[in-house]
DNA sequence: CGGACAGTTGATCCCGTTCAAGAAACGTGG
DNA sequence: CCACGTTTCTTGAACGGGATCAACTGTCCG
């Protein structure tokens, strides 16, 4: 399960080793319930092996902003590894499996083994990328672009982890927390929501979302998936010469 | 110069030697002028000796949202070193002196100097927190506050890089650049900094900003520093046994 | 001195919020 | 299997923060 990580690196046997070695507890997580909090000194870093995550912060006035979400495969908290005080939360989405690897281990194997290390950052820089197209979502972009935006990210995203397939996939999100990624309200998520339905671009039975149009909603969202490296996230060319 | 970075991390002299080795052009860039295109292939990473420069991204309708400022000292564009191809732009705000760093040899220090690779994965981890944050900001805090902050987290960056003291800087931005950076429109932007003078919040004198009472401030904007990770800008705690 | 750019101020408008209430869907326990 | 409370979704009406448009002022610089 840990091996689905070495595809993205061209790595050597001892490289693999290295990362079957790993040690980590495997463990279900209930949804909702908080892997990482804010303030925490946290100790270890964690994978998904199944379910979905989201990073959020709280304002002081109590508002919500989610600021980033997670899927099977995606290595979270490498913060904990490297940095000392957690800044923001992360919580369960759905139920979750989640392997826990040990803060010391994963510095260890940075250490040693520098080509996983560099694999692994290659994970911070495009979570980095998605960080700031989620700035400039909320920041200029209208209601409307915003949310069509969100869920062509997600189907990309999804099919690049095999979760998703002819632009159809399960949105495990509520509409309340679609606003908290967005920064709108509730109230107007659900209007934007019935608007691109009424139009032909999306079609939405409970959670479920299918793209009939995908030039179309691409449009309208204006989304360009540069961003989201996708050639890094299923063979690395490579640190050797390449 | 380069030299500066070295203090983030405990390195050996190896490291320090390896650091001092790197290939580099030291090169001036104009106001404005790009250090890096969106879509571009890249093959060098840099490092801000000397002036300011931001991060941006323009939507298909034009609109323009600055997603991050980098001041002398940071290390940016470690994308180039590590992914194919720019997803945004990078951009001079003022008169910099930049260090080239061809891509290879960052490689090549990454894998033969595990140590100083983490020492900068640290600091795209810190980036990441600070766009983070910065979705918070444009997605759930109001104009004022929302200003307010950037505010703070500008007095805290500077003064942890030696350019502020006693919460007196110089601010480098356009009032358009502040919107651009906080997704607002440059006339509210006038009319925030304006009332925030009024109120005896900051003052002002043309691109200068002091603010007289920093609890106060802090209070307004919400302001928590921990996203900044300050304890490891300065002297990292380290990897060895820590 | 003049032209460009940055900052300032006023009047009006609109997108998204807020408040409120009803309708589905969901998960419980009997 | 149904009755139930709870959560999520849906819709309407009124409000407001920030946008937009436009004009004016100041400042830098050639």
């Amino acid at each position: 399960m840990i091996r689905k990580f070495e595809r993205r690196a061209p790595l050597d046997e001892g490289d693999r080793q290295a990362l079957r070695d790993l040690p980590h507890r495997i463990q279900a997580v209930e949804p909702a319930a908080y892997i990482l909090r804010e303030g925490e000194r946290c100790d270890r870093s964690c994978l998904i092996v199944e379910g979905f995550a989201y990073r959020h912060k709280v304002t002081v006035e109590g508002a919500r902003q989610i600021v980033g979400v997670h899927m099977p495969g995606d290595l979270i908290d490498l913060e904990c590894a490297l940095l000392t005080v957690a800044d923001h939360n992360v919580q369960a989405l759905t139920r979750c499996s989640v392997a826990f690897i040990p803060r010391e281990a994963v510095r260890a194997l940075i250490l040693s083994h520098p080509r996983v290390g560099a694999a692994m950052w290659v994970d911070t820089l495009i979570d980095g990328a998605i960080f700031r197209e989620w700035v400039v979502n909320v920041g200029r972009r209208d209601a409307r672009t915003r949310i069509a935006h969100l869920l062509c990210e997600f189907v990309r995203r999804l099919e690049a982890a095999g979760l998703a397939r002819e632009y159809r996939y399960e949105l495990p999100m509520t509409q309340e927390q679609l606003a908290d990624a967005t920064g709108l309200t509730p109230v107007h998520v659900n209007r934007v929501l019935m608007a691109l339905a009424r139009e032909g671009l999306i079609e939405r039975h409970r959670r479920f979302v299918a793209i009939p149009d995908w030039e179309a909603l691409r449009r309208v969202a204006g989304f360009s998936e540069l961003y989201l490296h996708l050639d890094q996230v299923r063979a690395e060319p490579g640190l050797n010469p390449g």
